[in-house]
DNA sequence: TCGTTCATATGACGTTGTCACATGAAATGC
DNA sequence: GCATTTCATGTGACAACGTCATATGAACGA
C-alpha cells in the first residue's frame, strides 16, 4: 500500500467512497422523513448528496438495496436503544419492558415512513435477519425478566406483535383517542400489565373454581 | 327517462359505465393480489379490464382514488364478515372474539397486499372513516361481551392493535414459528385470554398482597 | 332526426429506475 | 517517476409510468 495520504486532510479513494455512501444513505433518510417514500428518488438522493443521478449505482445495486440498507440501520439503531435501556438496572422489569415498547413506538412517531419501511423490506435478507434478530433478542430478554424464562418466547411474540400493532395503528390514524378513549401510553401500560398478569396469574386462575 | 333498454341484454349507458367501473376495481384487485403494489399500473388495470390506459380517469380521479376505493371495499367486506360472525350466538363471547381476530388475520394472509393497502390509505377520508368505523364498532361490541361495557373501549383498542400487530408481523415475516415457538392461532388465544383475565382479574389482583 | 352528452381512445409530456458508455483522477506495478 | 489499471462518477438513452389535452363515436334527450 502506498502512502497515498501524504498530507493530512487528503483522504484515500476508499475513504471518499465510503463517505459518499454514507452521504447517500443520509440523504435518502432525510428525503424519506420529509417527503415520504415517493420523495425518495435516486435523482433526488443524488442531488441532495451532491452527486449525479447515476452515482448511487456505484454504491448500491438498486434503489431497493439502498432502502434495505436504510431499514437495516433503523433496526440496528432501535436495537441499540433497547440494549442501552436494558442497562438501566434500577428500573423494575415491567417498567423497563414498558419503556422498550414505547421506544419502538417512538420510532414510528418520529420517523413514520422509516418505520413502515422497516417492515416492508424482505425479512429473509441476511442483513435484515441479523438486525431484526438483535431487537428480537433484546425484547426476549426484557420479557423474560417479567414473565420468567419458560414463557418468554410466547409472551415475547405477543408483546412484540402488540407493540407493532399499536405503533402501526397509531401512525395509520386508526387509534384516535376520541374514538377509543385511551392513549398510546395507556395502551402500552395495559399491555405490560396484561402480560404480567397472564403469566403469573395463570396458575391462580386455573386453580380457582370457574 | 326513455326506455333505452328496449331489448333484454341491451343495457343503458349508465349501466355499462357502472359495470366498467366494477371491472376496473376487480382488475386492480387481481393485479394487487398477484403482483403486489408495483403491478397495479393504470395501464395494466385498463388492459386487464379490456379498456384503454386512459379509461380509468373517467371513473376515478386518480390512481390513488382507485386504490382508496379498493381499500374501502376491503374494510367493508371485513366488517361484513365480522358482523355475520357476531350473529353466531351459540359461541361464547371469548370464542367469537377470537374468531373475529382470526378473521382480520385471515385477510392479511389471503390478500397481504390488500391488507397493507387498507392501512396505508389516509384514515381521514370520509369513505375510509365510515368503512373502518364499521369494523371498529363490530370489534367494540365483541369485546364488550367479553370484558363488559365500561372497559370495552380500552380493551377494544388493545385487541384491535394486537390483532393488527400479529397480522402485520406475520405477513412481514417476523413471526417465524421456529423463532418464537408459537403460532398465530396460539397468539390470538393468548391475547383473548389475557384480555379476559385482565378485565375481570384486575380487582382480584389488586386485593391480593404483592 | 338533430344536437348534446359522455365514456373511451390516443398522442404527448415530464418523471422515474436503470443501463451503456465516457471521463478523469487515484492506485498500482515496474 | 512514469505507464497502466482501476473505479467512482457524469451523461446520454430507453422503456414504463401517471396524467392531461384532445379527438371520436355511440348513446341520449327533444
Amino acid at each position: 500500500m502506498t502512502l497515498s495520504s501524504k498530507l493530512p486532510g487528503v483522504v484515500t479513494r476508499a475513504e471518499t467512497a465510503a463517505a459518499t455512501r454514507r452521504t447517500l444513505i443520509r440523504a435518502a433518510s432525510q428525503l424519506l422523513d420529509e417527503g415520504g417514500p415517493d420523495a425518495v428518488t435516486l435523482r433526488a438522493v443524488g442531488a441532495l448528496a451532491g452527486v449525479s443521478r447515476g452515482a448511487p449505482y456505484g454504491h448500491f445495486e438498486s434503489k431497493e438495496h439502498l432502502l434495505t440498507q436504510l431499514a437495516v440501520e433503523a433496526w440496528n439503531a432501535l436495537a441499540d436503544d433497547v440494549e442501552q435501556l436494558r442497562a438501566d438496572l434500577d428500573a423494575d422489569p415491567g417498567a423497563r419492558l414498558e419503556r422498550a415498547v414505547l421506544g419502538l413506538i417512538a420510532v414510528a412517531r418520529r420517523q413514520p415512513h422509516l418505520y413502515a419501511l422497516m417492515f416492508s423490506i424482505p425479512a429473509d435478507a441476511p442483513a435484515a435477519v441479523d438486525a431484526a434478530g438483535r431487537l428480537e433478542n433484546e425484547f426476549l430478554t426484557l420479557v423474560a425478566d417479567v414473565v420468567g424464562e419458560p414463557d418468554a418466547h410466547r409472551y415475547g411474540a405477543l408483546v412484540l406483535s402488540s407493540a407493532h400493532g399499536i405503533a402501526g395503528l397509531e401512525l395509520s390514524g386508526h387509534l384516535a383517542k376520541d374514538t377509543w378513549g385511551v392513549g398510546v401510553e395507556q395502551l402500552v401500560q395495559m399491555l405490560v400489565d396484561a402480560i404480567r398478569l397472564g403469566a403469573d396469574g395463570r396458575d391462580r386462575i386455573v386453580r380457582q373454581p370457574d
